[in-house]
RNA sequence: GGCUCCUUAGCUCAACUGAAUAGAGCAUCUGACUACGGAUCAGAAGGUUGCAGGUUUGAAUCCUGCAGGAGUCACCA
């Protein structure tokens, strides 16, 4: 590639100049800015103080001492020295890769030690709302990224299928759902598990009232609650395998996941594999009690096991109660060994929100004092809050956007903008539903997505819902409008193969767009360090950006000079399969047609 | 209170490891449809990058302090 050549010209051009010592990777070349001529800039100021000269000077005698037959010239501007490539440089390109679909992505290697990466983890007691939203992106995304990067990934979920707030849910619907089932009551299954969970809470409350109002004070309130009492014992119940409890949560929860599976596709989200913490809520006992005969942890006197971290600069944590059961971290310990030992792991990947930042810190620290190497593969991919312009979401205030509601409400504004248009003509009924899925799912997903990850963002449902501008559809629209050229261009009879060779040279929009083309490889590899799809969403739209603009003002299929109107399409059908290949990495389908 | 993260145009967000005049979209204003798909494009206006210092040839970016916001500091998960 030609930036790498550069690099090595120029650390030769530094050594026989000035005799200066720089490895060509230390070298960085960064794309011209528009506003000034040329395609790589060389910025010269690190080398003047060695070399004795002014930047102009040195920036001109490094110009005149890159030869390379790719670089048809050079120009100073201050410290700045800006390199041009030939045209021919670019043509080549395009000719190289034209018919290349997989073009910036690599194909990953199914026996190489894999990056396991663990997201979505929801609670079984309520359906999915808006934060599950950008976490179930995120992961599923992120997947996709590292997967274009040549990483072999395994996605998995760890369902929190166990504990006190399903007892909840279980109770209130003992108690107040006569026996109401997602059949009879035509309700999504999480949805109506949620339903009861709301239900206790409310008599929760009222009870806590009337104790207050006999005059306990409000901390034993809570405790003595009969309602509480009563989910504690069932909890109680639950872990001494009761059947009668077991039945009830088995069912309750196989309705909630039928209900979750529906939302997981109509999000387009998958796993390879499915942990159940009812399974694995054991686990980490035996680490625990390992780490006490190695002596990095320590058992107080109620029995209590605790890791010490105050030399770290954090404080003491719990891993095992004094009844000796397990925590949290125990248990994140226990499934952090399984999940090392059962893949082979190169990276353990945790999507998880930033409130756990704390929770993750101390985890990779305990795996390294009891003694795992591989305590550093850890990686918590930390992501920010979703806010609502009213304040955060509260599922206890009723200020949280649901899932599928959200999804439906998109799927609506889609069908009502797309009449509104009124191109789909030509669809089927099934096509144009399809559609209107795609779109909406296509705004949601970019919305969130070109974000920062582990920046708070902040969610209008009224207004996020555009399909102007930065958005997913926007690029699906372009996608759609080039798709249009190449089959008109096919049906011409245009070889998109075809060697051509152009008599005048490369407009600046032409060029732009190639250069766009160009640095995908290196956009794909740094948003796979970085975790970012973010990166990739930008890129995406400066690139349909560069081709609506070029498009505008250039008319492919009337041109008669045939090699200039190849190459043209040639171009249309790279940025097509450029833009598929990219939202793609985002889980966003771009449609022939819309 | 301790620790961690955040603060960029009226709003929502960019800016790769420090680099040229800090960029998009929305909203506002002006202009372009006899057209290969106008869900588009061209342009205008909008900024002391929270504040104050420091390092550097060069700082939104690194360091220190302050202000504001968020998160966390459970024998919850």
């Amino acid at each position: 590639m030609i930036v790498n050549k550069l690099q090595k010209v120029i650390s030769e051009s530094l050594k026989s100049l000035y005799n200066i010592e720089a490895e060509p990777d230390s070298i960085t070349i960064q794309t011209t800015k528009k506003e000034f001529e040329g395609d790589y800039t060389l910025v010269v100021f690190p080398y003047v103080k060695q070399a004795r000269k002014s930047p102009e000077m040195v920036a001109n005698e490094i110009g005149n001492a890159v030869k390379l037959p790719e670089i048809s010239g050079f120009n100073v501007i201050k410290g700045f020295l800006n390199f041009s490539v030939s045209d021919s440089y670019w043509l080549r390109f395009v000719e190289e890769r034209v018919g290349d679909t997989s073009y910036g992505m690599t194909t990953p290697d199914p026996t190489a030690s894999p990056v396991v990466i663990e997201y979505s983890s929801p609670n079984t007691n309520k359906p999915l709302h808006l934060g599950h939203i950008r976490n179930n992106l995120l992961g599923w995304s992120v997947s996709q990224l590292l997967a274009a990067n040549g990483t072999n990934v395994k996605k998995v979920n760890l369902v929190n299928d166990r504990g006190i707030h399903i007892c909840k849910s279980m109770l209130a619907w003992l108690r107040y759902g006569n026996g109401e089932t997602p059949e009879s009551s035509g309700m999504k299954g999480d949805h109506l598990v949620g339903k009861y969970y709301v239900e206790f809470d409310k008599h929760y409350k009222a009870e806590i009232q009337q104790l207050m109002a006999d005059g306990k004070d409000e901390e034993t309130a809570k405790k003595e609650a009969p309602l509480m009492v009563e989910a504690q014992s069932m909890l109680k119940r639950w872990e001494d395998g009761d059947k009668e409890i077991r039945d009830l949560w088995e069912k309750m929860n196989s309705w909630v996941y039928a209900g979750f599976d529906e939302t997981y596709a109509r999000l387009g989200v998958g796993f390879d594999k499915i942990y159940y913490e009812s399974n694995t809520y054991r686990l980490g006992k035996e680490l625990v009690q390992k780490g006490l005969d190695m002596g990095v942890l320590f058992r107080k006197e109620d029995g209590s096991v605790w890791c010490d971290l105050t030399a770290d600069g954090l404080d003491q944590k719990l891993l095992l109660r004094r009844d000796g059961t397990s925590v949290y971290m125990t248990q994140d310990l226990g499934t952090a060994l399984l999940r090392h030992n059962e893949f082979g792991a190169e990276q353990l990947v945790y999507v998880v929100g930033n409130e756990q930042d704390y929770h993750f810190t101390v985890l990779k620290l305990v795996l390294g004092k009891l003694g795992f190497d591989w305590a550093d593969k850890v990686y918590h991919l930390s992501y920010g809050m979703v806010e609502l312009p009213n304040g955060k979401m509260k599922s206890r205030e009723g200020t949280v956007v649901d899932a599928d509601d959200l999804i439906t409400e998109m799927e609506r504004t889609a069908e009502e903008m797309s009449l509104e248009h009124g191109k789909n003509d030509e669809l089927t009924a099934e096509q144009q539903k399809h559609l209107y899925h795609i779109l909406a799912l296509g705004a949601l997903k970019y919305f969130i997505l070109k974000v920062d990850p582990t920046k708070n963002m902040l969610f209008n449902p009224a207004e996020s819902i555009d399909f102007n501008g930065n958005t997913g559809p926007f690029i699906q629209y372009t996608h759609a409008r080039i798709r249009s050229i190449v089959r008109k261009g096919e049906a011409e009879g245009i070889d998109l193969g075809k060697p051509v060779t152009l008599k005048s040279a490369l407009s600046d929009k032409e060029k732009n767009i190639i250069k766009n083309l160009y640095d995908l490889p290196s956009t794909v590899r740094q948003a796979a360090q970085n975790y970012s799809p973010a990166m990739i969403a930008n890129y995406a739209y400066e690139l349909a950006k560069n081709f609506n603009s070029f498009y505008q003002d250039t008319p492919i299929m009337r041109e008669p000079d045939s090699d200039l109107k190849t190459f043209r399409v040639q171009l249309c059908s790279m940025v097509a399969n450029t833009l598929r290949n990219t939202m793609n990495i985002l889980g966003i389908e771009v449609p022939e047609r819309m």
